[in-house]
DNA sequence: TATGAATGAGGGTTCATTCAT
DNA sequence: GATGAATGAACCCTCATTCAT
C-alpha cells in the first residue's frame, strides 16, 4: 500500500512523500492516534529517516498544518478577483474554499478535526483562520462603504460575522464531503445565498442568485 | 488541585465526581492524550475505582457524550417555546445555546472538538448535531409555510441551510468564548441578524431587530 | 448463575459453598486465571467473607487441593477390600478412581492440571499422589511374595513401576472422561488388562480377565 | 543471572535468546505467573524488543508450545529404527523419549505441565500427544499382525493402551527427574518391562529382556 | 454474620525516539 | 542517503486484599 521503495531519492522528494503519508495518516486517525510507524511505512522509507528530515513527531504535525492551511489559503485567494464587486467576490472565494477542501478531504480534516483540539497546534491552525477571517471582514467592510450602504457596522459586530460565515463555511464543507451527490458548487450557492440574503428573505422568495457559469 | 479527598461516598456521587473530571480532562487534552490516571487523580479517586464504576476509557468517554449532549439538547430546547413566531423561536434557541456552550466550555469542547475526531465517538455526537439540524430544518420549513411564503424551499437546499447555521452557531460560540467581553446574547443577536436579513440586507441597514428583553 | 443469595447461614455452609465455587473455578481456569471475584460471586458471597472464612486466595487453593485429594484417596480406599487378591484389590481400586474422577471433573482438574504447576502447591499434590503410589506398590509387593511369585523385584524397580501405572491411570482418566462414550470400568477394563498381562501377553491372545460384575 | 547484555546481535540470534528466555521461564512459573518483564531480563533485552520480535505473550507461549514439541516428537522419532522388530522400536522410542526429556526439563514442563491447563494452547500440545499416540498405536497393531498374533485387538481398546503408555511415560519422565540417582535408560527399561509383559509375568518371573548395549 | 467502598502493586502492550553502521 | 537494532517511559487495565460499617 506504501509508496514504492525506490532508494536514493533526493531530500525534497523524500519529504514530500514522508508529509504525504503524515497527511493522509494524520487525517484520519488524528494526531495521537497516529504512529511514527504507520506514517513511516506509508511513506515508504525507515523511521530513523523520518526523524532525521522532519526532526519529531510534533515537528512532523505542525508541518503537515503549515503545508495545508497555506495550500488553503492559497486556494482560497486565487479564486478571487479583487476588481469585482464584493458579492462576486464573495461568491468566487467560497467556490474555490469548497472546491479545495473536497479535494484534499485528509489535508481538511487535519485543519478542521485534529489540529484544533491541543495545543500548540491550535494557534497555527487559528493564524490561518484568522487570515481567511480577516479577509472576509475586509471584504464585508469595503462592501458596505463602497456601496454607499450602512458605513456603521460596528466592528465587533463585523468580526463576529465574519466568524460566523466562516464557520457556516466549514460546517457546509464537511456536510458536503460525507453527503454523496453535493458539489463544491451546490454547498457555494447554499452558503451564498444564506449568507447575503438571510433567511427572512429566502422564505419571501428573494434569494441571491448566484451568476451564470461561462467560467467555469 | 484535584478534588478534597474524601472518603465513603456513596457510589453515585462518586461517579459524578468522576464525569466531572472526565469531562474536564477529556475537553482540554482529547480522547488520546488523557490518561485515565489524570482523571482519576483529578476525581480524588484511584484508578480501580473509575474502572470499576466507568468500565473502560471508551466507555466513560462515551457516557461523557452523552452527558453532554442531552445537557446541550435539553437546554436548547428549554429555551425555545414552541407557540412563538419561528424568528422568535430561533432567536430563544440561539439564546439558550450561546449560554449553555458558554458555562459549560468543557463539555462543549468534548463535543465539538474531541468526539468528532474518531469513531466510534463521531456517530453519538452525530446524532445529537442531527437532533439540533432537524430542530432547525422544521422550523424553517414551518416558518416559510406559515407565514404564506415561499412554500417551495427544496428539500437539500433547506438541509444546507440548516447545517450552515448550526455551523455558523459553533463557530461564534468558539470565538465568543475566546474573545473576552462578549456575551452569549451578543453572539445570539449577531447570528440571528447574520441568519435572518443577510449580509445583503444589513449592510443595506435592513437588519433583524432582537425584540425587546423583558424576560431575561 | 451463583448460587442463590441465601443470607445469615452458619459458618460451615458457607465454607462449603465458597470451596464449591473455588474448585469449580480452579477447575476450570486455572489458579493464576481464577480470580477471586469470580469465585465469591460463583459462590453468593461477598469477597469480604471469603477471606473472613479462608483467609486468601492460597490459603483457599490449598484447601481446595487438600479437600479434592482427601476425597479421592477416600474414594479409592473405599473401593478395594483387602482379603480380596491382589489382582482383585487393584482392580476394584482403579474403578473407584475412574468413577471418582469422572465424577468429580472439577476436583480432578485442580489435583491433575492445575495443583501441580507451581510450588508450593505441588508438594501438597505430590503427599496425595505419594500416598497412592505407596498403596499401589505395597500391593505389588505383597502380592508378588503371597502368591509364590518373585520375591526379589528390586525396590526401586517396584517404586517406578507404581509410578507408571498410576501415571496410566490419570492419563486414562483425562483420555476416558474427553472421549464420549468411554465409562469408568471399561477405562479401568483397559488399564487393568495393560497393567497385569502387558501388551506381549495381550498380543499373544492371552489377556487379563476381569471378573464377572454381580457387585456393581 | 540473566545472559550477558550483549548489544547489537542480529534478529535470528535475539530470538533464540528469548525463546530460550520464555521456555525457562514458562516451564518453571507457568504460562499466567510468568511476566514478560522477567522474560526479557533473563534474555537480557528490553521488554519492547520481545513484542517487536515475538508479538504478544500468546504468540511467544504458542512459538514455545510449537518448538519443544517438535524437538521432543523429532528426537523420539529419531530414536527409532523402523526395520527392528516392535518390541525394540517401542524400546529405543522410550530410551529417546526419557533421555529428551532428562535433557530438557523446562521444555518439558511447559508441554507436560504448563501448556495443557488452559486453552487454547492446550490444543496445540494435545496435536503433539496424538502424534505420538498415533505412533504407539501403530507399533501395537502392527506388531500383533506381523507376529501371527492376536490380530483382533478392537480400535478403542487398542486407543486406550496407547494413552496409559504414553501417560505412564510421561509420570516416568517427571520421576526420574525428580529421583536422583534415576537415569533414563533405567526409566525406559521400567515401562519396558512394565508395558510388554504386563505386573503378572513380572511377578512370574518373565520379564521382558532389554537387549545387550552395544549401541549405548 | 455480612458487605459496599476503596486501593497498592503490577502486568501486557505501545510508542516516540536514538544508536551504530 | 539510509536502516536494523534497541529502549525509557507511559498507558490501559486487573487483581488480591483491606477498611469501615
Amino acid at each position: 500500500m506504501g509508496a514504492v521503495k525506490t532508494k536514493r531519492m533526493p531530500r525534497a522528494v523524500r519529504e514530500q512523500q514522508m508529509m504525504d503519508a503524515a497527511v493522509r495518516t494524520f487525517g484520519q486517525r488524528g494526531y495521537m492516534a497516529a504512529s511514527m510507524d504507520e506514517i513511516a511505512e506509508l511513506a515508504g522509507v525507515s523511521k530513523p529517516l523520518v526523524y532525521l528530515y522532519l526532526n519529531s513527531k510534533e515537528d512532523l504535525f505542525t508541518a503537515c498544518i503549515r503545508r495545508e492551511a497555506t495550500a488553503l489559503v492559497e486556494a482560497v485567494r486565487a479564486g478571487v478577483m479583487p476588481e469585482l464587486p464584493a458579492d462576486r467576490q464573495l461568491w468566487e472565494g467560497l467556490r474555490a474554499f469548497f472546491t479545495h477542501t473536497a479535494q484534499n478531504p485528509d489535508g481538511w480534516a487535519v485543519l478542521h478535526l485534529q489540529a484544533r483540539t491541543r495545543e500548540p497546534f491550535a494557534a497555527e491552525v487559528t493564524a490561518m483562520r484568522e487570515e481567511i477571517v480577516a479577509f472576509v471582514t475586509q471584504l464585508i467592510v469595503v462592501a458596505a462603504r463602497e456601496a454607499h450602504r450602512n458605513p456603521n457596522l460596528p466592528e465587533r459586530e463585523v468580526a463576529g460575522l465574519a466568524e460566523a460565515l466562516v464557520g457556516a463555511a466549514e460546517a457546509l464543507a464537511a456536510w458536503a464531503n460525507a453527503t454523496p451527490g453535493t458539489t463544491a458548487r451546490q454547498a457555494a450557492a447554499t452558503l451564498m445565498n444564506f449568507a447575503w440574503a438571510g433567511l427572512g428573505n429566502l422564505m419571501d422568495g428573494r434569494p441571491w442568485s448566484p451568476p451564470p457559469t461561462p467560467e467555469s
